[in-house]
DNA sequence: ACCTGAACACCGTTCAAGT
DNA sequence: ACCTGAACACCGTTCAAGT
């Protein structure tokens, strides 16, 4: 009855968190639990359906069942979904890499989406914008999740050389102007709650008609 | 003189078109080049630098110097680079699993943030909020190219009995009053196009002062 | 039903040796 | 300077065999 499958899961998730997703290998998955490479292969098609079956574990994590982020207007409900992945995000960053590669296809996911729908819906949103803008949304929110746990909003070494040479070519004029504010570190929580507002604004606005 | 790292990297992008990301092996790509695998590491430091380098080419084709993107006002300037991005991520497909792995460094990179930039100073948006918002539009961009090449954006095979489940017990309210547009397919040119005009709307609502 | 052992066709990378 | 050969320590997966 003990599903042999999620002890597998199990152990892939904490290998993951403790030594990275490379660190995910058959071999080494199959040592931890104590069997040969090939008795996973009883309980899992292939190493990708093992890695969907990973993200999907985290998306069962951060579902809002009974939870705060399932309280309140459709604007606390939506923020706190976002919230909600970017944290789980945060605590699992090997999964940066898996989230955009498969559609929200399992019933938790699908789940999330459903969460995402209804706020949309309650705040007035038009059915026919409403898919798109859960899309919008969402790719949003995975896209800063990922860019931050995946290191693309690092400070960014450029090397220094080349930057001076771009700087006297008369060439990053954009750049020159904002000098001011560039050197200043980001503060990455205060600007993701900037960005939420800025999406609940531009949700307001599409339940008003348009031409 | 002849830059023997540039053959390389025009060898490994040949390869990833033809045969996508996973066929690109430090021993397929010496083999195409009637070399070594070990001559490579001669102009290459290590696969993570060749793949590093890849990223790298893509975006110098894409960034518009001299082109339609460079052209028009903010607004136009703005929406042409997504567009461009969009389009060079369609034609190379394999790039989604590198776009959100590394931060803007490489100096062509700089020269597209450079043009955000310059766009959303000349839209009127205040010093202090441009960095925010060239992180916003270009993660959505990204995300949106990327949620497009890798699949996520598909139609989403559905399990037809979990969902059926869902449905019956009450769940998935959301999907239910939204079967009438969740049922004929997704144009996404148009979903990008209305996506890239939402955000140009936020763009110009920033101008204005607010609390 | 569930697991094992041996094997196949691959990886990235190091190191000493060649010219 | 530039490249090679052999080797190390890995991969995912197939297939026949064991209990």
């Amino acid at each position: 009855m003990a599903d042999r499958r999620e002890e597998i899961l199990d152990a892939a998730l904490a290998l993951a968190d403790e030594a990275g997703l490379d660190a995910v290998s058959m071999r080494a998955l199959a040592d931890r639990l104590g069997v040969t490479p090939m008795a996973l292969y009883r309980h899992v098609d292939s190493k990708a359906d093992l890695l969907d079956g990973l993200v999907d574990r985290l998306l069962v994590a951060f579902v809002p069942v009974n939870t705060d982020a399932a309280q309140g207007d459709w604007a606390d409900r939506l923020a706190g979904l976002a919230r909600t992945f970017r944290r789980t995000v945060q605590s699992h960053p090997w999964a940066a890499q898996l989230l955009f590669s498969r559609p929200a296809v399992t019933p938790d996911a699908v789940r999330a989406v459903d969460v995402l729908y209804s706020a949309l819906i309650e705040a007035g949103v038009p059915g026919r914008e409403v898919p798109r803008l859960e899309r919008m949304i969402s790719t949003f929110v995975i896209g800063f999740a990922v860019s931050e746990a995946s290191g693309r909003f690092a400070p960014g070494a450029v090397d220094p050389r080349r930057r001076r040479g771009q700087f006297c070519d008369g060439e990053l004029l954009g750049h020159r102007r904002l000098a001011p504010w560039l050197d200043s570190p980001t503060d990455l929580n205060a600007e993701f709650e900037r960005d939420l507002s800025d999406l609940l604004r531009l949700v307001e606005s599409t339940t008003r008609e348009r031409p």
